[in-house]
DNA sequence: GGCTCGAAAGGACAAATGTCCTCAATGCTT
DNA sequence: AAGCATTGAGGACATTTGTCCTTTCGAGCC
């Protein structure tokens, strides 16, 4: 919980009062290894914040192909953020790779926080810049960086995930196969 | 200008009277072919609608690679929306392909505008979640199309670029080099 | 212990892409 | 018009990555 004002602070100024009225608005959910906390084709509800435990964000495409778009780790937002705001199907799968603790807002107690004042208003812009700001860095590092970099700094930033993530995941994440990624860790561990 | 309505109002709802306040806020500016909207470094101040003209946004890395990252066309928008965001330097560059007209917005003017009413907090919050949104596609296009599928894309969505934009332009937004465009074009081509 | 199963590593070859280069076409300058 | 610079197409070969497959390792089970 305090992890969360936390995180919440580290977005917009926010008095210990407003803060202990929005965590009203979150209620507590687990998920087990392999549970999804949301589907493609499923309007996503939700935003929730991660307590404790890490979820694999991930797309099946027209040719059946798996991206693993993200890795969501502890003291970090999870939804599809897009399918949330426009309250529409989402593409997007999350799936827990291990047991997971969460804090969840539901998309009408959010519209109420917005509606009820500028603070709130301003609160959700913050928060859909900061979203856009997390997505441009994505499709930076999607233009710019090697799967080869881009393991490193997986292994740099989130070293968590490479233990508790598979080996098709990993690979899905980087935009390569299975075989390269193990053509990968061999020249590094060189 | 009228255009300029429309896509504000694709946007967000907004009155004749609302538009007829903030477009005082908006000068014209025109570039010439070569001229830079934005530099790398610099910090972005502006948002601008594109009247007439097209712009090619783009990155260089730190191997001192160039990679295109979109090319704005009419009646869009365009700006480093981080660097606006964050007021920090761009990564990003903005250079006119074409003898382009703009409408711009600086800073101040947009932060003006939000404090005056509520309604101009849901503008801001709308406007970037759509950014979001164009964002998270533009992901999800690096994630899942191949330069193929994306010179496709480019064929039909923006064909006016492929006509404006040089080989080397257009291989770096694809994400590969000249000899492979070359070698799609001629694949297509049959 | 021996067995089966699933996950990860890696061999062999094919396909795709990059590098380096040449050539042809076009437009600009003098 | 001739000369020069810029741009795009594509040949030849090297490198990277993918496909398909086999092997190895370890966990769980009888």
């Amino acid at each position: 919980m305090d992890e969360f004002k936390k995180f919440l602070k580290s977005i917009v100024p926010i008095s210990d009062k407003e803060f202990a009225d929005t965590i009203l608005y979150f209620t507590e959910l687990n998920l087990e290894k392999r549970d999804y906390f949301l589907k493609q084709d499923i309007v996503c509800r939700h935003i929730a914040f991660i307590v404790k435990g890490t979820l694999r964000a991930y797309y099946i495409n027209d040719k059946a192909e798996e991206t693993t778009a993200c890795f969501c780790t502890e003291n970090n937002l999870t939804t599809s953020y897009k399918s949330f705001i426009l309250q529409q199907p989402s593409t997007l799968f999350l799936q827990a790779i291990e047991d997971t603790q969460l804090l969840v807002i539901d998309y009408e107690n959010l519209q109420n926080l917005y509606s009820k004042s500028t603070v709130w208003q301003t609160i959700g812009r913050a928060f859909a810049e900061r979203e856009y700001i997390v997505m441009e860095q994505y499709a930076s590092v999607l233009n710019n960086e090697t799967a080869r970099e881009k393991y490193l700094r997986l292994l740099k930033e989130q070293p968590n995930v490479l233990q508790k993530a598979n080996v098709e995941d990993i690979a899905s994440y980087l935009g390569v196969t299975r075989r390269t990624l193990s053509r990968i860790r061999k020249e590094i561990s060189k």
